[in-house]
DNA sequence: CCCGTATATTGATGGATGTCAATACAGGAG
DNA sequence: CTCCTGTATTGACATCCATCAATATACGGG
């Protein structure tokens, strides 16, 4: 995957279709909701959204996650990207350490869209 | 992948964690509900279900599917299998055929996950 | 029983992806 | 400027996965 630079963050859900998979959909609008859900459709990405969201303040630091997911920091550095990518997390940099935190409008469109 | 018959369904997602992601999870739930997030993640899957949703009666067999989604009728047949193991799809055969219909309320479960 | 149709399974293949070690980058302390 | 610490990127590797052609299985009709 050569990418040199921070990828765009993709379009939010509910601009394409409608809630619930009412109606057929086309491949590209289904490329790109899978895209999406496969930001999610991952044991250590779940385990972050969850942990993010559970700690005070709604926020952590990466050195904070490395720890309880049992993974090594360039991988933790990884899926924070790919989240960060899907537009579900927002980093925030305080000094030297990077915040992260849940954008959660984002997380729900993608639940209403199964429901 | 050597598997020579049909897989267990999978378990439902309320019984395992909260809704919303609002607790810390450990690995094994999480990769548990990865595997069905994973199911979902699909361009292809996400296509069938909305078909299949949207079709007269809320079922379509296999031949009524190959031709929208424009892959070869393994492949249909193979993501029909991914949804069903996932307990998001139901087979019923009537004949020859094989017509498949919308678990919602698993769907459901899974939507409430993320929202 | 044999044929045609509908579906499922197998095997092979190219491409995506999760993981880590090594390295690069950035900011604060001294 | 120079170290130290926290984070991001690169490169390599193993595994997984979507896809199709070929084949197998199942069912109904004649």
């Amino acid at each position: 995957m050569p990418r040199t630079t921070a990828e765009l963050p993709l379009e939010p859900v509910g601009v394409c279709c409608p809630s619930g998979l009412t109606t057929p959909m086309d491949r590209p609008t289904a490329e790109r909701l899978a895209r999406l859900l496969k930001a999610v459709a991952d044991p250590a990405r779940l385990q972050l959204l969850a942990l993010i969201k559970s700690s005070p303040g709604g926020e952590s630091c990466v050195c904070d996650l490395t720890v309880p997911l049992a993974l090594a920091q360039p991988t933790v550095s990884h899926h924070l990207r790919v989240l960060t990518d899907a537009g579900l997390l927002t980093r925030r940099n305080r000094g030297t350490w990077a915040y992260y935190s849940v954008n959660e409008p984002r997380l729900q469109e993608l639940g209403a869209l199964l429901g």
